[in-house]
DNA sequence: TGATATTCATTCGTATACAAACGATATGCG
DNA sequence: CGCATATCGTTTGTATACGAATGAATATCA
């Protein structure tokens, strides 16, 4: 009965585990610390002061438009609350275009205004750089291993 | 000079970039959904409302305690100012000291409560387990390679 | 049809995340 | 010593991120 491996379920730890477990050789540590880095080099080289979300948000929607703002945020990964404050960054900046769905009255059908055209046209290959940029640490092989072993976690 | 490889700098971009490129295919898209998961996966496991940076934040100053306020920052990878909310909140949950430094006026040394390293010790094999469950789509030797990717773009 | 459940968008509260500006304090060097 | 520089902590403003609650509209099904 002493010494089982684990002692009463979740109130107390051994020391080992206390000495062990370092924060940042974690997984949780890695992928924050990686986000990071690849949030300050697409700061650093995208213009028209867009951030990621916003440019997912743009891009995504010249993808599927027109379409509502909460499938706008399921494809982009943004919850409801996320997704509205992001489309109305860019409704106010003239990029997205937003109109009531006369067979939905819930929706809210969004649409790219030229503006917003002109926004990811002119900023295409800035994207391009900053997925270059923050892979030009790994190779080739590298770079497809790790969004791979990536899509396995998500 | 007419048709060369990049047309006015920045201005157009050739349609071919404009079909191509998806979001949901770029690296940044993949660490921050992978990231998300963590987030969601550390929410649903770990006890006493602890959040991701809480918990980075705690484990280290145990590691390295007594420390200043920008030192425990720069050490779990936070802004001055995001460390300063995080620290205010585990002051105010009794997790954290905090201490004027005699040798340096500017300096705030922080250190763990007794109530702090209890928390620890509570959620210690959680937080392993939030690892775990993290990385459970991956082989071992996935896992590996994943955190040494991971590594070299940060 | 009518009650129930679901979906959509909004709002509120809390928690990162970071740029920028600020005052206070230390440190460096001539 | 005195000044330029750097560091520390704070504050403000903007932008995700998400849980939870809400009201309006739609869908489901007994």
């Amino acid at each position: 009965m002493a010494g089982a491996k684990k002692s009463d379920s979740a109130s107390q730890a051994p020391a080992s585990d206390l000495e062990a477990y370092k924060v940042d050789q974690q997984i949780g540590f890695f992928l924050r610390q990686a986000n990071q880095r690849h949030v300050a080099i697409f700061s650093a080289l995208m213009g028209d002061r867009l951030t990621t979300t916003q440019w997912a948000a743009l891009t995504k929607l010249r993808e599927i438009q027109p379409t509502s703002q909460n499938q706008l945020g399921r494809d982009t990964a943004m919850d409801v609350a996320t997704i509205k404050g992001v489309v109305d960054r860019l409704v106010a900046r003239g990029y997205v275009a937003t109109a009531p769905d006369p067979q939905d009255g819930r929706r809210l059908i969004l649409s790219l205004t030229g503006e917003g055209e002109a926004a990811i046209a002119r900023n295409i290959k800035t994207a391009i750089a900053v997925t270059d940029d923050t892979l030009s640490p790994l190779t080739s092989g590298e770079r497809m291993m790790l969004i791979e072993l990536l899509r396995k976690i998500c």
